[in-house]
DNA sequence: GTCTATATCGAGATAGAC
DNA sequence: GTCTATCTCGATATAGAC
Protein backbone atom coordinates (compact mmCIF):
# COMPACT_ATOMS: atom_id res chain seq x y z
CA UNK A 1 0.00 0.00 0.00
CA UNK A 2 0.97 3.50 -0.92
CA UNK A 3 0.39 6.99 0.99
CA UNK A 4 -3.29 6.37 -0.31
CA UNK A 5 -3.22 2.92 0.90
CA UNK A 6 -6.06 1.32 3.32
CA UNK A 7 -8.52 -0.84 2.13
CA UNK A 8 -11.38 1.31 4.29
CA UNK A 9 -9.88 4.52 2.44
CA UNK A 10 -10.86 2.54 -1.07
CA UNK A 11 -14.17 1.21 0.41
CA UNK A 12 -14.97 5.24 1.17
CA UNK A 13 -13.82 6.34 -2.04
CA UNK A 14 -15.79 3.37 -4.13
CA UNK A 15 -18.66 4.15 -2.44
CA UNK A 16 -18.47 8.06 -2.54
CA UNK A 17 -17.84 7.44 -6.21
CA UNK A 18 -21.14 5.53 -6.74
CA UNK A 19 -23.22 7.74 -4.75
CA UNK A 20 -22.10 11.35 -6.40
CA UNK A 21 -22.99 9.89 -9.43
CA UNK A 22 -26.35 8.44 -8.59
CA UNK A 23 -27.32 11.08 -6.12
CA UNK A 24 -25.36 14.24 -6.86
CA UNK A 25 -22.16 15.22 -4.94
CA UNK A 26 -24.24 17.91 -3.03
CA UNK A 27 -27.09 15.66 -2.44
CA UNK A 28 -24.82 12.55 -0.56
CA UNK A 29 -24.49 12.99 2.57
CA UNK A 30 -21.73 11.36 5.60
CA UNK A 31 -24.78 9.11 6.49
CA UNK A 32 -25.44 7.70 2.84
CA UNK A 33 -21.58 6.70 2.61
CA UNK A 34 -21.73 5.50 6.40
CA UNK A 35 -24.95 3.30 5.84
CA UNK A 36 -23.05 2.09 2.22
CA UNK A 37 -19.87 1.07 3.68
CA UNK A 38 -20.88 0.25 7.27
CA UNK A 39 -17.66 2.75 8.24
CA UNK A 40 -18.91 4.90 10.76
CA UNK A 41 -19.00 8.85 9.71
CA UNK A 42 -16.58 10.25 12.67
CA UNK A 43 -14.22 7.75 10.78
CA UNK A 44 -14.03 9.14 7.22
CA UNK A 45 -12.12 12.20 8.87
CA UNK A 46 -9.23 10.28 9.64
CA UNK A 47 -8.60 9.45 5.83
CA UNK A 48 -9.88 12.96 4.98
CA UNK A 49 -10.33 16.54 6.09
CA UNK A 50 -13.33 17.62 4.27
CA UNK A 51 -15.96 16.47 2.18
CA UNK A 52 -14.09 18.44 -1.06
CA UNK A 53 -11.52 16.29 -0.15
CA UNK A 54 -13.57 12.95 -0.68
CA UNK A 55 -14.63 14.55 -3.99
CA UNK A 56 -10.90 15.15 -5.10
CA UNK A 57 -10.36 11.28 -4.50
CA UNK A 58 -13.48 10.52 -6.53
CA UNK A 59 -12.03 12.98 -9.43
CA UNK A 60 -9.12 11.03 -9.49
CA UNK A 61 -10.88 7.16 -9.21
CA UNK A 62 -12.87 8.53 -12.35
CA UNK A 63 -9.46 9.51 -14.06
CA UNK A 64 -8.02 6.39 -13.40
CA UNK A 65 -11.26 4.66 -15.04
CA UNK A 66 -11.39 6.50 -17.86
CA UNK A 67 -7.79 5.74 -18.31
CA UNK A 68 -8.53 2.14 -18.08
CA UNK A 69 -10.87 2.74 -20.51
CA UNK A 70 -8.79 4.59 -23.56
CA UNK A 71 -6.44 1.68 -22.79
CA UNK A 72 -9.08 -0.73 -23.83
CA UNK A 73 -9.97 1.22 -26.82
CA UNK A 74 -5.91 0.93 -27.86
CA UNK A 75 -5.78 -3.16 -27.06
CA UNK A 76 -8.78 -3.12 -29.03
CA UNK A 77 -7.36 -2.39 -32.06
CA UNK A 78 -4.13 0.10 -33.65
CA UNK A 79 -6.24 1.88 -36.29
CA UNK A 80 -6.88 4.94 -34.78
CA UNK A 81 -10.68 5.00 -36.64
CA UNK A 82 -11.23 2.16 -34.88
CA UNK A 83 -9.91 3.23 -31.99
CA UNK A 84 -12.37 6.28 -31.97
CA UNK A 85 -15.62 3.92 -32.51
CA UNK A 86 -14.23 1.95 -29.35
CA UNK A 87 -14.87 5.20 -27.54
CA UNK A 88 -18.00 6.45 -28.87
CA UNK A 89 -19.49 2.34 -28.31
CA UNK A 90 -18.46 3.02 -24.85
CA UNK A 91 -21.74 4.80 -23.12
CA UNK A 92 -23.70 1.30 -24.71
CA UNK A 93 -21.90 -0.88 -21.93
CA UNK A 94 -23.14 1.20 -19.07
CA UNK A 95 -26.56 1.67 -20.59
CA UNK A 96 -28.71 1.12 -17.95
CA UNK A 97 -26.74 3.77 -16.07
CA UNK A 98 -26.10 6.43 -18.15
CA UNK A 99 -29.96 6.52 -18.68
CA UNK A 100 -30.53 6.49 -15.24
CA UNK A 101 -28.25 9.13 -13.98
CA UNK A 102 -26.02 10.32 -17.33
CA UNK A 103 -22.16 10.71 -17.97
CA UNK A 104 -20.50 10.24 -15.16
CA UNK A 105 -18.41 13.28 -15.93
CA UNK A 106 -20.73 15.52 -17.78
CA UNK A 107 -23.20 15.44 -15.03
CA UNK A 108 -20.61 15.55 -12.33
CA UNK A 109 -18.90 18.95 -14.18
CA UNK A 110 -22.74 20.95 -14.39
CA UNK A 111 -23.02 20.23 -10.83
CA UNK A 112 -19.51 21.66 -9.64
CA UNK A 113 -19.71 24.74 -12.65
CA UNK A 114 -22.51 26.06 -10.19
CA UNK A 115 -20.27 25.67 -7.08
CA UNK A 116 -19.50 29.28 -5.67
CA UNK A 117 -16.89 28.21 -3.39
CA UNK A 118 -14.20 26.05 -4.56
CA UNK A 119 -12.28 26.11 -7.46
CA UNK A 120 -10.06 23.63 -7.35
CA UNK A 121 -12.42 20.82 -7.70
CA UNK A 122 -13.03 22.58 -11.04
CA UNK A 123 -10.05 22.02 -12.46
CA UNK A 124 -9.78 18.68 -11.36
CA UNK A 125 -12.96 17.82 -13.60
CA UNK A 126 -11.66 19.81 -16.60
CA UNK A 127 -9.20 17.15 -16.71
CA UNK A 128 -10.89 14.53 -16.77
CA UNK A 129 -12.61 15.85 -20.29
CA UNK A 130 -8.75 16.89 -21.40
CA UNK A 131 -8.01 13.24 -21.13
CA UNK A 132 -10.31 12.60 -23.62
CA UNK A 133 -9.96 15.36 -25.74
CA UNK A 134 -6.13 14.71 -25.63
CA UNK A 135 -6.56 11.04 -26.86
CA UNK A 136 -9.26 11.70 -29.03
CA UNK A 137 -6.62 14.82 -31.24
CA UNK A 138 -4.05 11.79 -31.16
CA UNK A 139 -6.22 9.63 -33.06
CA UNK A 140 -6.60 12.29 -35.07
CA UNK A 141 -3.50 13.21 -35.59
CA UNK A 142 -2.53 9.59 -36.29
CA UNK A 143 -5.36 9.69 -39.14
CA UNK A 144 -2.55 12.18 -40.72
CA UNK A 145 -5.09 15.27 -39.88
CA UNK A 146 -3.13 16.81 -36.79
CA UNK A 147 -4.80 20.64 -38.17
CA UNK A 148 -8.03 19.52 -37.38
CA UNK A 149 -7.62 17.66 -34.24
CA UNK A 150 -8.68 20.13 -31.33
CA UNK A 151 -11.79 21.16 -33.31
CA UNK A 152 -12.69 17.46 -34.27
CA UNK A 153 -12.13 16.42 -30.51
CA UNK A 154 -14.75 19.23 -29.43
CA UNK A 155 -17.16 18.13 -31.82
CA UNK A 156 -17.40 14.82 -30.91
CA UNK A 157 -17.48 15.65 -27.17
CA UNK A 158 -20.23 17.82 -27.70
CA UNK A 159 -21.62 15.51 -29.05
CA UNK A 160 -21.63 12.49 -27.11
CA UNK A 161 -22.24 15.14 -24.16
CA UNK A 162 -25.87 15.89 -26.03
CA UNK A 163 -26.88 12.10 -26.90
CA UNK A 164 -26.31 11.58 -23.19
CA UNK A 165 -28.31 14.51 -21.76
CA UNK A 166 -31.47 13.71 -24.09
CA UNK A 167 -30.87 9.99 -23.11
CA UNK A 168 -30.78 10.53 -19.59
CA UNK A 169 -33.76 13.15 -19.62
CA UNK A 170 -36.27 10.95 -21.53
CA UNK A 171 -35.05 7.74 -20.55
CA UNK A 172 -34.85 7.30 -24.56
CA UNK A 173 -32.70 4.27 -24.71
CA UNK A 174 -34.05 4.03 -28.71
CA UNK A 175 -32.32 7.46 -29.25
CA UNK A 176 -28.95 6.59 -27.31
CA UNK A 177 -28.82 3.97 -29.69
CA UNK A 178 -29.62 6.03 -32.71
CA UNK A 179 -27.41 8.84 -31.82
CA UNK A 180 -24.29 6.72 -30.98
CA UNK A 181 -24.98 4.98 -34.32
CA UNK A 182 -25.48 8.45 -36.18
CA UNK A 183 -22.30 9.63 -34.28
CA UNK A 184 -20.31 6.76 -35.99
CA UNK A 185 -21.76 7.17 -39.56
CA UNK A 186 -20.26 10.85 -38.83
CA UNK A 187 -17.01 9.93 -37.95
CA UNK A 188 -16.73 7.61 -40.90
CA UNK A 189 -17.89 10.13 -43.16
CA UNK A 190 -15.66 13.23 -41.67
CA UNK A 191 -13.06 10.86 -41.34
CA UNK A 192 -12.10 9.63 -44.75
CA UNK A 193 -10.96 12.98 -46.39
CA UNK B 1 -54.05 39.89 -10.81
CA UNK B 2 -55.26 36.25 -10.93
CA UNK B 3 -54.89 33.08 -8.51
CA UNK B 4 -51.16 33.66 -8.57
CA UNK B 5 -50.85 37.45 -8.81
CA UNK B 6 -48.95 39.30 -5.62
CA UNK B 7 -45.79 41.70 -6.50
CA UNK B 8 -43.69 39.84 -3.90
CA UNK B 9 -45.09 36.27 -5.01
CA UNK B 10 -43.27 37.13 -8.45
CA UNK B 11 -40.33 38.47 -6.51
CA UNK B 12 -39.85 35.60 -5.11
CA UNK B 13 -40.35 33.53 -8.16
CA UNK B 14 -37.86 35.31 -10.04
CA UNK B 15 -34.74 35.53 -7.37
CA UNK B 16 -35.39 31.90 -6.99
CA UNK B 17 -35.45 31.31 -10.68
CA UNK B 18 -31.98 33.31 -11.50
CA UNK B 19 -30.30 31.66 -8.25
CA UNK B 20 -31.23 28.03 -9.00
CA UNK B 21 -29.87 28.81 -12.46
CA UNK B 22 -26.65 30.19 -11.65
CA UNK B 23 -26.04 28.15 -7.97
CA UNK B 24 -28.34 25.27 -8.86
CA UNK B 25 -31.62 24.36 -6.63
CA UNK B 26 -29.95 22.46 -4.16
CA UNK B 27 -27.09 24.98 -3.68
CA UNK B 28 -29.97 27.91 -3.04
CA UNK B 29 -31.21 28.24 0.09
CA UNK B 30 -34.36 30.38 1.51
CA UNK B 31 -31.89 32.63 2.84
CA UNK B 32 -30.10 33.28 -0.21
CA UNK B 33 -33.65 34.18 -1.90
CA UNK B 34 -34.57 36.26 1.34
CA UNK B 35 -31.31 37.90 0.94
CA UNK B 36 -31.84 38.77 -2.75
CA UNK B 37 -35.23 39.71 -2.43
CA UNK B 38 -35.49 41.25 1.19
CA UNK B 39 -38.40 39.13 1.65
CA UNK B 40 -37.84 37.16 5.00
CA UNK B 41 -38.06 33.80 5.17
CA UNK B 42 -40.92 32.66 7.18
CA UNK B 43 -42.88 35.34 4.79
CA UNK B 44 -42.58 32.57 1.88
CA UNK B 45 -44.77 30.10 3.45
CA UNK B 46 -47.67 32.39 2.83
CA UNK B 47 -46.87 32.14 -0.93
CA UNK B 48 -45.79 28.63 -1.17
CA UNK B 49 -46.34 25.73 1.21
CA UNK B 50 -42.61 23.89 0.53
CA UNK B 51 -39.48 25.00 -1.69
CA UNK B 52 -40.68 22.24 -4.13
CA UNK B 53 -43.59 24.49 -4.87
CA UNK B 54 -41.26 26.96 -5.57
CA UNK B 55 -39.47 24.97 -8.14
CA UNK B 56 -42.36 24.28 -9.65
CA UNK B 57 -43.36 28.02 -10.06
CA UNK B 58 -39.72 28.51 -11.40
CA UNK B 59 -40.51 25.50 -13.67
CA UNK B 60 -43.74 27.21 -15.11
CA UNK B 61 -42.16 30.42 -15.15
CA UNK B 62 -39.19 29.07 -17.41
CA UNK B 63 -42.21 27.45 -19.83
CA UNK B 64 -43.30 30.95 -20.01
CA UNK B 65 -40.08 32.45 -20.96
CA UNK B 66 -39.52 30.05 -23.61
CA UNK B 67 -42.78 30.38 -25.41
CA UNK B 68 -42.06 34.07 -25.66
CA UNK B 69 -38.80 33.21 -27.14
CA UNK B 70 -40.43 30.63 -29.87
CA UNK B 71 -43.09 33.40 -30.52
CA UNK B 72 -40.20 35.58 -31.11
CA UNK B 73 -38.92 33.20 -33.33
CA UNK B 74 -41.94 33.29 -35.19
CA UNK B 75 -42.34 36.85 -35.24
CA UNK B 76 -39.04 37.28 -37.06
CA UNK B 77 -40.10 35.33 -40.62
CA UNK B 78 -42.73 33.03 -41.60
CA UNK B 79 -40.42 30.06 -43.22
CA UNK B 80 -39.73 27.26 -40.92
CA UNK B 81 -36.17 27.19 -41.67
CA UNK B 82 -35.38 30.28 -40.90
CA UNK B 83 -37.33 29.99 -37.65
CA UNK B 84 -35.12 27.31 -36.61
CA UNK B 85 -31.99 29.24 -37.47
CA UNK B 86 -33.27 31.74 -34.84
CA UNK B 87 -34.06 29.41 -32.59
CA UNK B 88 -30.40 27.83 -32.85
CA UNK B 89 -29.06 31.59 -32.12
CA UNK B 90 -31.14 32.05 -29.22
CA UNK B 91 -27.74 30.99 -26.87
CA UNK B 92 -26.19 33.91 -28.13
CA UNK B 93 -28.33 36.41 -26.47
CA UNK B 94 -27.50 34.65 -23.63
CA UNK B 95 -23.78 34.19 -23.99
CA UNK B 96 -22.61 35.48 -20.06
CA UNK B 97 -24.73 33.53 -18.98
CA UNK B 98 -24.61 30.51 -20.98
CA UNK B 99 -20.65 30.01 -20.44
CA UNK B 100 -21.24 30.17 -16.55
CA UNK B 101 -24.16 28.69 -16.02
CA UNK B 102 -24.80 26.09 -19.01
CA UNK B 103 -28.12 25.83 -20.53
CA UNK B 104 -31.30 27.00 -17.61
CA UNK B 105 -33.12 23.57 -18.45
CA UNK B 106 -30.29 21.66 -19.41
CA UNK B 107 -28.44 22.21 -16.19
CA UNK B 108 -31.49 22.11 -14.09
CA UNK B 109 -32.84 18.97 -15.53
CA UNK B 110 -29.42 17.03 -15.20
CA UNK B 111 -29.89 18.31 -11.36
CA UNK B 112 -32.85 16.71 -11.13
CA UNK B 113 -32.92 13.43 -12.77
CA UNK B 114 -30.78 12.71 -9.44
CA UNK B 115 -33.49 13.54 -7.19
CA UNK B 116 -34.36 9.98 -4.82
CA UNK B 117 -37.62 11.41 -3.77
CA UNK B 118 -40.08 14.01 -5.77
CA UNK B 119 -41.28 12.39 -9.21
CA UNK B 120 -43.54 15.49 -9.38
CA UNK B 121 -40.82 18.14 -10.66
CA UNK B 122 -39.37 15.89 -13.31
CA UNK B 123 -42.65 15.74 -14.81
CA UNK B 124 -42.16 19.17 -15.30
CA UNK B 125 -38.70 19.30 -16.35
CA UNK B 126 -39.64 17.66 -19.66
CA UNK B 127 -42.17 19.68 -20.19
CA UNK B 128 -39.90 22.27 -20.81
CA UNK B 129 -37.83 19.95 -23.52
CA UNK B 130 -41.57 18.61 -25.05
CA UNK B 131 -42.10 22.33 -25.46
CA UNK B 132 -39.12 23.36 -27.62
CA UNK B 133 -39.43 19.59 -29.19
CA UNK B 134 -42.91 19.90 -30.39
CA UNK B 135 -42.20 23.32 -32.08
CA UNK B 136 -38.92 21.94 -33.66
CA UNK B 137 -41.46 19.56 -34.91
CA UNK B 138 -43.94 21.68 -36.16
CA UNK B 139 -41.65 23.39 -38.05
CA UNK B 140 -40.22 20.48 -39.86
CA UNK B 141 -43.51 19.28 -40.53
CA UNK B 142 -44.24 22.54 -42.38
CA UNK B 143 -40.98 22.18 -44.07
CA UNK B 144 -42.88 18.83 -45.65
CA UNK B 145 -40.74 15.82 -43.69
CA UNK B 146 -43.52 15.10 -41.13
CA UNK B 147 -41.85 11.74 -40.96
CA UNK B 148 -38.71 13.15 -39.74
CA UNK B 149 -40.02 15.63 -37.49
CA UNK B 150 -39.25 13.40 -33.99
CA UNK B 151 -35.91 12.20 -35.36
CA UNK B 152 -34.55 15.31 -36.30
CA UNK B 153 -36.21 17.51 -33.32
CA UNK B 154 -34.14 14.90 -31.12
CA UNK B 155 -30.85 15.16 -32.84
CA UNK B 156 -31.02 19.09 -32.78
CA UNK B 157 -31.67 19.12 -28.92
CA UNK B 158 -28.90 16.90 -28.36
CA UNK B 159 -26.36 19.01 -30.55
CA UNK B 160 -27.15 21.92 -29.03
CA UNK B 161 -26.58 20.72 -25.39
CA UNK B 162 -23.97 19.39 -26.42
CA UNK B 163 -22.26 22.42 -27.58
CA UNK B 164 -23.90 24.39 -24.54
CA UNK B 165 -22.24 21.27 -21.56
CA UNK B 166 -18.78 21.56 -23.76
CA UNK B 167 -19.19 25.78 -24.33
CA UNK B 168 -19.83 25.76 -20.28
CA UNK B 169 -17.13 23.42 -18.97
CA UNK B 170 -14.48 25.11 -20.94
CA UNK B 171 -15.74 28.24 -20.81
CA UNK B 172 -15.18 28.89 -24.28
CA UNK B 173 -16.64 31.62 -26.13
CA UNK B 174 -14.98 30.55 -29.63
CA UNK B 175 -16.31 27.27 -29.28
CA UNK B 176 -19.94 27.97 -28.36
CA UNK B 177 -20.04 30.25 -31.23
CA UNK B 178 -18.25 27.67 -33.86
CA UNK B 179 -20.77 25.30 -32.41
CA UNK B 180 -23.88 26.62 -33.06
CA UNK B 181 -22.62 28.25 -36.92
CA UNK B 182 -21.65 23.70 -37.28
CA UNK B 183 -25.45 23.65 -36.22
CA UNK B 184 -26.69 25.71 -39.09
CA UNK B 185 -24.74 24.51 -41.64
CA UNK B 186 -26.42 20.78 -40.55
CA UNK B 187 -29.71 22.77 -40.97
CA UNK B 188 -29.41 24.16 -44.38
CA UNK B 189 -27.97 20.74 -45.19
CA UNK B 190 -30.40 17.94 -44.00
CA UNK B 191 -33.44 20.33 -44.89
CA UNK B 192 -32.66 20.87 -48.02
CA UNK B 193 -33.67 17.63 -49.36
C1' DG C 1 -6.59 2.75 13.34
C1' DT C 2 -11.26 2.45 14.77
C1' DC C 3 -15.22 3.83 17.19
C1' DT C 4 -18.76 6.81 20.08
C1' DA C 5 -20.29 10.95 21.57
C1' DT C 6 -20.91 15.44 20.69
C1' DA C 7 -20.30 20.26 18.97
C1' DT C 8 -21.86 23.64 15.67
C1' DC C 9 -24.18 25.32 12.18
C1' DG C 10 -27.63 26.17 8.62
C1' DA C 11 -31.34 24.15 6.37
C1' DG C 12 -36.58 23.89 5.70
C1' DA C 13 -40.62 24.69 8.15
C1' DT C 14 -44.14 26.52 11.89
C1' DA C 15 -46.66 29.66 15.26
C1' DG C 16 -48.51 33.48 16.23
C1' DA C 17 -48.25 38.75 16.98
C1' DC C 18 -49.34 42.72 14.38
C1' DG D 1 -50.49 40.24 4.21
C1' DT D 2 -46.30 40.91 6.61
C1' DC D 3 -42.94 40.10 10.08
C1' DT D 4 -40.27 37.92 14.21
C1' DA D 5 -39.22 34.25 16.92
C1' DT D 6 -38.60 29.67 17.16
C1' DC D 7 -38.75 24.51 16.27
C1' DT D 8 -36.68 20.46 14.39
C1' DC D 9 -33.69 18.03 11.89
C1' DG D 10 -29.71 16.61 9.43
C1' DA D 11 -25.50 18.26 7.69
C1' DT D 12 -20.22 18.66 8.27
C1' DA D 13 -16.90 18.44 11.53
C1' DT D 14 -14.31 17.61 16.20
C1' DA D 15 -12.72 15.37 20.65
C1' DG D 16 -11.21 11.90 22.79
C1' DA D 17 -11.74 6.92 24.59
C1' DC D 18 -10.20 2.47 23.26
Amino acid sequence: MGTKGSANRQRIVDAADHLFYSRGYNQTSFSDISDETGIPRGNFYYYFKTKEDILAAVVDARLVEFRVMLQNCEKATTDPLQRLHSLVQFPLHRESQVLKYGCPIGSLSSELVKEQDTEISQARLTAVFDLLKNWIEEQISELGQPARANDFAMDLLARMQGVIILSNVYRDTAFLHKGIKDIQNWLNHTLSN
